[in-house]
DNA sequence: GTATTTGTGCCACTTGAGTAGCATTGTTTA
DNA sequence: TAAACAATGCTACTCAAGTGGCACAAATAC
């Protein structure tokens, strides 16, 4: 499954894209990806991070990965990341070279760059002044972290609901992107909920004409609706106390 | 309010118990330590993050300052991190340069040491050998969040507090250490819930014989029944699945 | 073409967490 | 020392979220 840098040039608006990669001299970045291998796999794969990520770092080419947790005791699972193209992982192991207790499962068949974790480690330190890349995007992830802990505590389920949609429209078009097509038990756990609990809040949404649901998929009808129910909910949370 | 690095260096095992400044050589860290200043705040002392923060990097000499969020509605609180000595803030400026949507409130009088962030990061630029003890940090912070994220979706709050009173015992005494004299609400905020449920769950461990309670104090009693009820709560719910 | 699996829609029901309120008891301050 | 304040202990109540179950539809496998 190796190819040569040569190939792996097309992908340029990909990885120019990824924080990792961004602003980088062509020398480095020529020399960074001379590293890498192009990886393939099928849809629905799902690996223990320990396993086998601990020793490489990927970059997705395209497809969806989701990075995920599972309680240990009812089976219930919360995904953290949805990931898709440009995105990296594990960055958790990459900053601290330890293990990392989650689950990542493709949810298409998914295309990878992947480099072995020790070669990007070296790469770094022979080229230091790309670590500031690194650092940002650290800090951009934890940001996403701290957020998702607040909502999960201050938000209601609804809230929550609309809020993943909305922050998934792709532009000011009506097209939700990344989990359009996605069952309502996906839906459940990138929120922190259940199928059952999701369906209900969908279908009202459904009733007041702001979305339009089917198997596997669901559509933005009307986003302003979304946005005005958004406003409405925090007033109510707010007007209670 | 300015020191010389002399008087800074009586701090040395408190400085190099710091994630950021561990193994670091003589000359670098001395070097880093120049720039620093001493500032002292007294008890409860409040900022909001974007005024001040944004500008300087602290580590913390003694007391104890809690980072929070504000639940804008509400106004209900949730305590993200708990610092103490060695501990250091604000990691999210540092890596990014952006601005950090949190507060910070000091719990006792507290003594840092501040550096302007632009020096830090001058700094930085000019060793960047240390690049990886920020990397490590930033990663175990990452790890703290992505705990608190699966916690607050999987467990239920009697377990959260069990599990926070077991992780801050001291060593395997039973000596509470950094929330023994939090009052409820605190405590609360801690785990993502409310004075009222802390309050109930507290006394049911204390008619147990777990803990003691008394005004702005908790003690251990029986870390073992506390190690125990928690295994119990985790049988509990994988049973009832 | 049939069987099986996967996803949906919707019911009735349970429950844990949050809320409101208040009396009581320490602690601080004037 | 009195008054104000802060923290606690408890009660009764509400409600959103989760649970279990089932019929039905769509997709997939054989």
């Amino acid at each position: 499954m190796k190819r040569e840098p040569e190939n792996i040039s097309k992908y340029d608006t990909i990885l120019r894209n990824c924080d990792l990669l961004n602003n980088l001299d062509t020398a480095s970045y020529k020399e960074l990806l001379s590293r890498f291998h192009e990886e393939i796999w099928p849809k629905n794969t799902c690996f223990l991070n320990k396993e086998k990520w601990f020793h490489n770092f990927y970059i997705i080419l395209s497809g969806r990965v989701k990075m995920y947790r599972v309680d240990p005791r009812g089976g219930k699972e919360l995904t953290l990341f949805l990931l898709t193209r440009s995105d990296s992982f594990d960055l958790f192991c990459l900053l601290d070279g330890c293990e990392h207790p989650v689950f990542y499962q493709s949810i298409d068949r998914v295309k990878v760059l992947a480099v072995p974790m020790a070669d990007l480690r070296e790469w770094l330190a022979k080229n230091p002044q790309h670590y500031p890349n690194l650092l940002n995007y650290a800090g951009k992830q934890m940001r996403l972290l701290e957020n998702f802990v607040s909502d999960i505590s201050f938000v209601d389920i609804p809230t929550r609901l609309i809020k993943l949609l909305i922050r998934n429209v792709k532009g000011d078009s009506n097209n939700l992107e990344l989990i359009h097509d996605l069952p309502n038990k996906e839906i459940a756990n990138l929120i922190g909920s259940t199928r059952a609990v999701v369906n209900r809040h969908l279908q009202n949404l459904r009733k007041c004409g702001a979305i339009e649901i089917s198997r596997n998929h669901v559509e933005i009808k009307n986003l302003r609706l979304l946005q005005r129910l958004l406003k409405l909910q925090e007033f109510r949370s707010s007007g209670q106390k």
